[in-house]
DNA sequence: ACTATATCGCTGCCCAAGCAATGATTGCTT
DNA sequence: AAGCAATCATTGCTTGGGCAGCGATATAGT
Protein backbone atom coordinates (compact mmCIF):
# COMPACT_ATOMS: atom_id res chain seq x y z
CA UNK A 1 0.00 0.00 0.00
CA UNK A 2 2.50 2.48 1.07
CA UNK A 3 3.75 3.96 -2.07
CA UNK A 4 7.16 3.39 -3.21
CA UNK A 5 7.45 6.00 -5.79
CA UNK A 6 5.88 9.53 -5.76
CA UNK A 7 5.60 11.09 -9.15
CA UNK A 8 6.91 14.46 -8.13
CA UNK A 9 10.12 12.86 -6.69
CA UNK A 10 10.43 10.40 -9.55
CA UNK A 11 13.83 10.73 -11.88
CA UNK A 12 14.88 8.37 -14.03
CA UNK A 13 18.68 8.02 -12.84
CA UNK A 14 16.85 6.19 -9.75
CA UNK A 15 14.09 4.26 -11.78
CA UNK A 16 14.78 0.64 -11.54
CA UNK A 17 13.16 0.65 -15.50
CA UNK A 18 15.46 2.78 -16.68
CA UNK A 19 18.79 1.23 -14.74
CA UNK A 20 17.44 -2.27 -16.40
CA UNK A 21 16.45 -1.05 -19.87
CA UNK A 22 20.53 0.10 -19.73
CA UNK A 23 21.52 -2.54 -18.68
CA UNK A 24 20.67 -4.46 -21.08
CA UNK A 25 21.31 -1.85 -23.92
CA UNK A 26 24.94 -1.90 -22.22
CA UNK A 27 25.30 -5.53 -21.53
CA UNK A 28 23.89 -7.16 -24.57
CA UNK A 29 25.64 -5.65 -27.36
CA UNK A 30 28.85 -6.55 -25.30
CA UNK A 31 27.64 -10.55 -25.24
CA UNK A 32 27.08 -10.41 -28.73
CA UNK A 33 30.85 -9.68 -29.50
CA UNK A 34 31.19 -13.14 -26.98
CA UNK A 35 29.81 -15.50 -29.79
CA UNK A 36 31.11 -13.71 -32.69
CA UNK A 37 33.87 -15.81 -33.82
CA UNK A 38 30.83 -18.61 -33.71
CA UNK A 39 28.86 -16.50 -35.62
CA UNK A 40 25.83 -16.67 -32.99
CA UNK A 41 23.50 -14.40 -31.97
CA UNK A 42 22.86 -13.88 -28.74
CA UNK A 43 18.95 -15.16 -29.01
CA UNK A 44 20.45 -18.32 -30.39
CA UNK A 45 23.20 -18.70 -27.47
CA UNK A 46 19.89 -18.21 -25.05
CA UNK A 47 18.38 -21.13 -26.69
CA UNK A 48 21.10 -23.55 -27.35
CA UNK A 49 21.52 -22.48 -23.30
CA UNK A 50 18.10 -23.29 -22.27
CA UNK A 51 18.02 -26.32 -24.39
CA UNK A 52 21.05 -27.51 -22.22
CA UNK A 53 19.05 -26.45 -18.87
CA UNK A 54 16.43 -27.73 -19.52
CA UNK A 55 17.36 -31.20 -21.86
CA UNK A 56 14.45 -31.81 -24.76
CA UNK A 57 11.68 -28.88 -25.13
CA UNK A 58 9.34 -27.66 -27.26
CA UNK A 59 9.57 -24.45 -29.17
CA UNK A 60 6.66 -23.06 -27.10
CA UNK A 61 8.29 -24.02 -24.03
CA UNK A 62 11.70 -22.23 -24.87
CA UNK A 63 9.79 -18.93 -26.06
CA UNK A 64 7.91 -18.76 -22.96
CA UNK A 65 11.28 -19.15 -21.14
CA UNK A 66 13.12 -16.68 -23.22
CA UNK A 67 10.10 -14.29 -23.68
CA UNK A 68 10.80 -14.26 -26.94
CA UNK A 69 7.97 -14.44 -29.65
CA UNK A 70 7.43 -17.77 -31.23
CA UNK A 71 7.72 -16.84 -34.91
CA UNK A 72 11.02 -15.31 -34.31
CA UNK A 73 11.97 -18.66 -32.85
CA UNK A 74 11.09 -20.74 -35.89
CA UNK A 75 13.18 -18.63 -37.65
CA UNK A 76 16.44 -19.24 -34.97
CA UNK A 77 15.15 -22.91 -34.72
CA UNK A 78 15.88 -23.04 -39.04
CA UNK A 79 19.05 -21.84 -38.38
CA UNK A 80 20.69 -23.68 -35.40
CA UNK A 81 18.99 -27.31 -37.12
CA UNK A 82 20.97 -26.09 -40.58
CA UNK A 83 23.80 -25.90 -38.46
CA UNK A 84 23.79 -29.00 -36.99
CA UNK A 85 23.23 -27.57 -33.48
CA UNK A 86 20.33 -28.48 -32.53
CA UNK A 87 17.19 -31.54 -34.00
CA UNK A 88 13.99 -31.11 -34.55
CA UNK A 89 11.65 -34.18 -34.06
CA UNK A 90 7.77 -34.52 -34.26
CA UNK A 91 5.98 -35.56 -31.02
CA UNK A 92 4.28 -38.93 -31.09
CA UNK A 93 2.11 -38.55 -28.68
CA UNK A 94 1.32 -34.48 -29.35
CA UNK A 95 1.83 -34.47 -33.16
CA UNK A 96 1.45 -30.95 -32.77
CA UNK A 97 4.56 -30.38 -30.35
CA UNK A 98 8.46 -30.56 -32.10
CA UNK A 99 10.89 -31.86 -29.44
CA UNK A 100 14.03 -30.00 -29.55
CA UNK A 101 17.06 -31.58 -28.27
CA UNK A 102 20.51 -30.21 -28.24
CA UNK A 103 23.01 -32.31 -30.74
CA UNK A 104 26.14 -33.48 -29.11
CA UNK A 105 28.23 -30.42 -31.45
CA UNK A 106 25.54 -28.27 -29.92
CA UNK A 107 26.16 -29.40 -26.67
CA UNK A 108 29.63 -28.90 -26.64
CA UNK A 109 29.72 -25.38 -28.29
CA UNK A 110 27.72 -24.43 -25.66
CA UNK A 111 30.67 -25.87 -23.51
CA UNK A 112 33.23 -24.00 -24.99
CA UNK A 113 31.55 -20.77 -25.34
CA UNK A 114 30.46 -20.88 -21.44
CA UNK A 115 33.50 -20.30 -19.65
CA UNK A 116 33.62 -17.18 -21.88
CA UNK A 117 30.41 -16.10 -20.58
CA UNK A 118 31.34 -16.82 -17.17
CA UNK A 119 34.78 -15.24 -17.33
CA UNK A 120 32.42 -11.89 -19.17
CA UNK A 121 30.47 -12.56 -15.78
CA UNK A 122 32.71 -12.05 -13.17
CA UNK A 123 34.23 -9.31 -14.68
CA UNK A 124 31.31 -7.33 -14.81
CA UNK A 125 30.45 -8.54 -11.03
CA UNK A 126 34.11 -8.37 -9.97
CA UNK A 127 33.13 -5.16 -7.42
CA UNK A 128 30.48 -7.56 -5.92
CA UNK A 129 30.77 -9.86 -3.22
CA UNK A 130 29.12 -13.51 -3.44
CA UNK A 131 26.03 -12.53 -1.09
CA UNK A 132 25.86 -9.27 -2.99
CA UNK A 133 25.09 -10.86 -6.44
CA UNK A 134 22.88 -13.55 -4.60
CA UNK A 135 20.64 -10.52 -3.45
CA UNK A 136 20.98 -9.15 -6.63
CA UNK A 137 19.38 -12.78 -8.81
CA UNK A 138 17.06 -12.57 -5.49
CA UNK A 139 15.54 -9.14 -6.37
CA UNK A 140 15.44 -9.63 -9.84
CA UNK A 141 13.74 -13.05 -9.73
CA UNK A 142 11.24 -11.41 -7.45
CA UNK A 143 10.78 -8.27 -9.88
CA UNK A 144 10.63 -10.70 -13.24
CA UNK A 145 7.78 -12.89 -11.06
CA UNK A 146 5.58 -10.39 -10.12
CA UNK A 147 6.15 -8.92 -13.96
CA UNK A 148 4.99 -12.35 -15.05
CA UNK A 149 1.40 -12.43 -12.84
CA UNK A 150 1.06 -9.24 -14.36
CA UNK A 151 0.99 -10.13 -17.64
CA UNK A 152 -0.78 -13.61 -17.42
CA UNK A 153 -3.72 -11.86 -16.22
CA UNK A 154 -4.29 -9.09 -19.00
CA UNK A 155 -8.12 -7.85 -17.88
CA UNK A 156 -8.98 -7.06 -14.92
CA UNK A 157 -5.98 -4.06 -14.28
CA UNK A 158 -7.21 -1.88 -12.79
CA UNK A 159 -4.06 -0.59 -11.68
CA UNK A 160 -3.78 2.02 -14.56
CA UNK A 161 -6.27 3.67 -16.58
CA UNK A 162 -6.83 0.76 -19.13
CA UNK A 163 -6.15 1.94 -22.64
CA UNK A 164 -8.67 0.90 -24.73
CA UNK A 165 -7.49 2.41 -28.21
CA UNK A 166 -7.04 0.88 -31.48
CA UNK A 167 -3.59 -0.99 -31.56
CA UNK A 168 -3.35 -0.74 -27.48
CA UNK A 169 -4.03 -4.23 -25.01
CA UNK A 170 -6.12 -5.77 -27.25
CA UNK A 171 -3.80 -7.70 -29.00
CA UNK A 172 -2.25 -8.77 -25.90
CA UNK A 173 -5.89 -9.82 -24.80
CA UNK A 174 -5.96 -12.15 -27.31
CA UNK A 175 -3.58 -14.29 -26.10
CA UNK A 176 -5.82 -14.53 -22.75
CA UNK A 177 -9.25 -16.65 -22.51
CA UNK A 178 -11.53 -13.39 -23.44
CA UNK A 179 -13.26 -14.19 -26.73
CA UNK B 1 39.01 -12.53 -7.99
CA UNK B 2 37.20 -15.11 -6.41
CA UNK B 3 35.16 -15.92 -8.95
CA UNK B 4 31.34 -16.08 -8.41
CA UNK B 5 30.47 -18.04 -11.32
CA UNK B 6 31.59 -21.47 -12.18
CA UNK B 7 31.07 -22.88 -15.74
CA UNK B 8 29.61 -26.11 -13.96
CA UNK B 9 27.21 -24.51 -11.68
CA UNK B 10 25.75 -22.46 -14.44
CA UNK B 11 22.24 -21.98 -14.56
CA UNK B 12 19.95 -20.21 -16.72
CA UNK B 13 17.32 -19.56 -13.81
CA UNK B 14 20.32 -17.69 -11.59
CA UNK B 15 22.06 -15.79 -13.98
CA UNK B 16 21.86 -11.93 -13.69
CA UNK B 17 21.86 -11.56 -17.76
CA UNK B 18 18.79 -14.13 -18.11
CA UNK B 19 16.60 -12.29 -15.00
CA UNK B 20 17.81 -8.98 -16.84
CA UNK B 21 16.94 -10.33 -20.35
CA UNK B 22 14.18 -11.58 -19.08
CA UNK B 23 12.49 -8.73 -16.60
CA UNK B 24 13.05 -6.54 -19.53
CA UNK B 25 10.89 -8.43 -22.17
CA UNK B 26 8.41 -8.99 -19.67
CA UNK B 27 8.09 -4.90 -18.44
CA UNK B 28 8.75 -2.83 -21.58
CA UNK B 29 5.58 -4.11 -23.50
CA UNK B 30 3.60 -3.93 -20.50
CA UNK B 31 5.11 0.05 -20.20
CA UNK B 32 4.34 0.39 -24.12
CA UNK B 33 0.37 -0.50 -23.06
CA UNK B 34 0.85 2.74 -20.48
CA UNK B 35 1.31 5.04 -23.62
CA UNK B 36 -1.31 3.61 -26.20
CA UNK B 37 -3.89 6.39 -25.66
CA UNK B 38 -1.12 9.28 -26.21
CA UNK B 39 0.50 7.63 -28.90
CA UNK B 40 3.74 7.54 -27.38
CA UNK B 41 6.55 4.40 -28.02
CA UNK B 42 8.04 3.76 -24.78
CA UNK B 43 11.82 5.21 -26.54
CA UNK B 44 9.72 7.98 -27.19
CA UNK B 45 8.38 8.63 -23.37
CA UNK B 46 12.28 8.09 -22.17
CA UNK B 47 13.15 10.76 -24.20
CA UNK B 48 10.71 13.05 -22.99
CA UNK B 49 11.15 12.03 -19.39
CA UNK B 50 14.52 12.54 -19.81
CA UNK B 51 14.27 15.99 -20.83
CA UNK B 52 12.04 16.46 -18.06
CA UNK B 53 14.91 15.36 -15.66
CA UNK B 54 17.86 17.35 -17.63
CA UNK B 55 15.94 20.05 -18.60
CA UNK B 56 17.68 21.47 -21.84
CA UNK B 57 19.89 19.03 -23.54
CA UNK B 58 21.72 17.73 -26.97
CA UNK B 59 20.51 15.07 -28.70
CA UNK B 60 23.64 13.39 -28.42
CA UNK B 61 24.00 13.60 -24.87
CA UNK B 62 19.99 12.22 -24.60
CA UNK B 63 21.36 9.23 -27.03
CA UNK B 64 24.10 8.13 -24.51
CA UNK B 65 22.05 8.44 -21.47
CA UNK B 66 19.09 6.35 -22.81
CA UNK B 67 21.72 4.11 -24.33
CA UNK B 68 20.09 4.79 -27.97
CA UNK B 69 21.23 5.00 -31.20
CA UNK B 70 21.86 8.49 -32.51
CA UNK B 71 20.48 7.43 -35.88
CA UNK B 72 17.31 6.21 -34.49
CA UNK B 73 16.66 9.06 -32.29
CA UNK B 74 16.28 11.83 -34.88
CA UNK B 75 13.35 10.19 -36.27
CA UNK B 76 12.03 10.05 -32.53
CA UNK B 77 13.05 13.41 -32.49
CA UNK B 78 11.70 14.10 -35.58
CA UNK B 79 8.05 12.43 -34.60
CA UNK B 80 8.13 14.58 -31.05
CA UNK B 81 9.13 17.92 -32.82
CA UNK B 82 6.10 17.34 -35.06
CA UNK B 83 3.88 17.03 -32.44
CA UNK B 84 4.79 20.01 -30.52
CA UNK B 85 5.90 18.43 -27.59
CA UNK B 86 10.10 19.09 -28.45
CA UNK B 87 11.65 21.99 -29.75
CA UNK B 88 14.89 21.94 -31.56
CA UNK B 89 16.98 24.99 -31.33
CA UNK B 90 20.97 25.10 -33.26
CA UNK B 91 22.97 26.25 -30.87
CA UNK B 92 24.78 29.81 -31.50
CA UNK B 93 27.87 28.66 -29.65
CA UNK B 94 28.34 25.50 -31.45
CA UNK B 95 26.32 25.35 -34.50
CA UNK B 96 26.94 21.68 -34.78
CA UNK B 97 24.17 20.73 -31.82
CA UNK B 98 21.07 21.28 -31.36
CA UNK B 99 19.14 22.35 -28.06
CA UNK B 100 16.22 20.14 -27.31
CA UNK B 101 13.83 21.60 -25.19
CA UNK B 102 10.42 20.04 -23.48
CA UNK B 103 7.72 22.19 -24.91
CA UNK B 104 4.92 23.13 -22.45
CA UNK B 105 3.01 20.96 -24.07
CA UNK B 106 5.03 18.43 -23.66
CA UNK B 107 5.79 18.86 -20.08
CA UNK B 108 1.96 18.44 -19.32
CA UNK B 109 1.73 15.05 -21.32
CA UNK B 110 4.77 13.90 -19.38
CA UNK B 111 3.24 14.88 -15.97
CA UNK B 112 -0.12 13.59 -16.82
CA UNK B 113 1.40 10.30 -17.85
CA UNK B 114 3.66 10.20 -14.53
CA UNK B 115 1.39 8.93 -12.96
CA UNK B 116 0.61 6.48 -14.42
CA UNK B 117 3.84 4.97 -14.84
CA UNK B 118 4.19 5.63 -10.86
CA UNK B 119 1.71 3.22 -10.23
CA UNK B 120 2.75 0.51 -12.58
CA UNK B 121 5.74 0.76 -10.55
CA UNK B 122 4.12 0.58 -7.75
CA UNK B 123 1.86 -2.20 -8.02
CA UNK B 124 5.20 -4.11 -9.56
CA UNK B 125 7.35 -3.53 -6.55
CA UNK B 126 4.20 -3.63 -4.32
CA UNK B 127 5.94 -7.04 -2.84
CA UNK B 128 9.33 -5.12 -2.06
CA UNK B 129 9.90 -3.11 1.12
CA UNK B 130 11.31 0.10 0.68
CA UNK B 131 14.86 -0.97 1.31
CA UNK B 132 14.99 -3.39 -0.52
CA UNK B 133 14.30 -1.17 -3.10
CA UNK B 134 16.41 0.99 -2.72
CA UNK B 135 18.99 -1.59 -2.61
CA UNK B 136 17.92 -2.99 -5.80
CA UNK B 137 18.51 0.53 -7.39
CA UNK B 138 21.82 0.44 -5.71
CA UNK B 139 22.90 -2.65 -7.24
CA UNK B 140 21.60 -2.25 -10.47
CA UNK B 141 22.96 1.10 -10.46
CA UNK B 142 26.79 -0.51 -10.16
CA UNK B 143 26.24 -3.33 -12.54
CA UNK B 144 25.22 -0.53 -15.45
CA UNK B 145 28.54 1.49 -13.64
CA UNK B 146 30.36 -1.72 -14.60
CA UNK B 147 29.09 -2.61 -17.55
CA UNK B 148 29.62 1.59 -18.74
CA UNK B 149 33.57 0.92 -17.79
CA UNK B 150 34.17 -2.21 -19.92
CA UNK B 151 32.35 -0.25 -22.71
CA UNK B 152 34.19 2.35 -22.86
CA UNK B 153 37.50 0.81 -23.25
CA UNK B 154 36.96 -1.49 -25.68
CA UNK B 155 40.49 -2.01 -26.50
CA UNK B 156 42.62 -3.98 -23.94
CA UNK B 157 39.82 -6.58 -23.06
CA UNK B 158 41.61 -9.66 -22.08
CA UNK B 159 38.91 -11.10 -20.52
CA UNK B 160 38.14 -13.51 -23.16
CA UNK B 161 39.99 -14.84 -26.48
CA UNK B 162 39.60 -11.57 -28.51
CA UNK B 163 37.23 -12.44 -31.61
CA UNK B 164 38.91 -10.59 -34.65
CA UNK B 165 36.43 -12.25 -37.01
CA UNK B 166 34.10 -10.63 -40.11
CA UNK B 167 32.18 -8.79 -38.40
CA UNK B 168 33.08 -8.54 -34.67
CA UNK B 169 34.17 -5.96 -32.54
CA UNK B 170 35.39 -3.95 -34.90
CA UNK B 171 32.04 -1.93 -35.12
CA UNK B 172 32.49 -1.13 -31.16
CA UNK B 173 35.52 0.03 -31.65
CA UNK B 174 34.91 2.48 -34.00
CA UNK B 175 33.23 4.21 -30.97
CA UNK B 176 36.73 4.26 -29.33
CA UNK B 177 39.83 6.15 -29.86
CA UNK B 178 41.62 3.65 -31.59
CA UNK B 179 41.74 4.86 -35.49
C1' DA C 1 47.74 29.16 -40.46
C1' DC C 2 46.85 24.57 -41.95
C1' DT C 3 45.99 19.94 -41.74
C1' DA C 4 44.10 16.13 -39.34
C1' DT C 5 40.94 14.19 -36.31
C1' DA C 6 36.78 14.16 -33.63
C1' DT C 7 31.97 15.38 -32.91
C1' DC C 8 27.30 16.50 -34.16
C1' DG C 9 22.99 15.66 -36.35
C1' DC C 10 21.00 13.40 -40.18
C1' DT C 11 19.78 9.75 -43.86
C1' DG C 12 19.67 5.31 -46.20
C1' DC C 13 19.87 0.62 -45.54
C1' DC C 14 19.30 -3.86 -43.38
C1' DC C 15 18.08 -7.12 -40.04
C1' DA C 16 15.91 -8.94 -36.00
C1' DA C 17 11.79 -9.22 -33.49
C1' DG C 18 6.93 -8.67 -32.75
C1' DC C 19 2.14 -9.14 -34.60
C1' DA C 20 -1.46 -11.33 -37.17
C1' DA C 21 -3.09 -15.12 -39.60
C1' DT C 22 -3.07 -20.14 -40.84
C1' DG C 23 -3.51 -25.20 -40.67
C1' DA C 24 -3.09 -29.05 -37.92
C1' DT C 25 -4.00 -31.10 -33.69
C1' DT C 26 -5.75 -31.83 -28.95
C1' DG C 27 -8.86 -31.36 -25.10
C1' DC C 28 -13.10 -29.78 -23.04
C1' DT C 29 -18.09 -29.35 -22.67
C1' DT C 30 -22.34 -30.69 -23.31
C1' DA D 1 -20.04 -37.39 -30.99
C1' DA D 2 -19.64 -33.21 -32.02
C1' DG D 3 -18.78 -28.70 -31.87
C1' DC D 4 -15.86 -25.24 -29.76
C1' DA D 5 -11.84 -23.36 -27.77
C1' DA D 6 -7.03 -23.67 -26.86
C1' DT D 7 -2.35 -24.89 -28.29
C1' DC D 8 1.42 -25.67 -31.39
C1' DA D 9 4.57 -24.59 -35.08
C1' DT D 10 5.04 -21.94 -39.04
C1' DT D 11 4.84 -17.93 -42.51
C1' DG D 12 4.13 -13.16 -44.30
C1' DC D 13 4.10 -8.50 -43.02
C1' DT D 14 5.49 -4.48 -40.64
C1' DT D 15 8.29 -1.86 -37.71
C1' DG D 16 11.85 -0.29 -34.73
C1' DG D 17 16.59 0.04 -33.90
C1' DG D 18 21.49 -0.50 -35.00
C1' DC D 19 25.24 0.50 -38.44
C1' DA D 20 27.70 2.90 -41.92
C1' DG D 21 28.26 7.00 -44.43
C1' DC D 22 27.63 12.06 -45.18
C1' DG D 23 28.25 17.15 -44.77
C1' DA D 24 29.04 20.66 -41.48
C1' DT D 25 31.46 22.24 -37.66
C1' DA D 26 34.83 22.36 -33.94
C1' DT D 27 39.25 21.30 -31.79
C1' DA D 28 43.98 19.67 -31.42
C1' DG D 29 48.57 19.20 -33.32
C1' DT D 30 52.31 21.03 -35.82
Amino acid sequence: MSPLYRATHYGMKNSVGYLIRRSTNLILPQMEGLFADESLTFSQWTVLMALREWGQSTAADVARHICHDAGSLTRILDELEGRGLITRVRSETDRRVVALTLTTKGLSTVENLLPRVVEFWNGLLGDFSHPEVKLLIKLLTRLVAAAGEQRILPRRRRAFSAPQHENDLGRRQRRGQQP
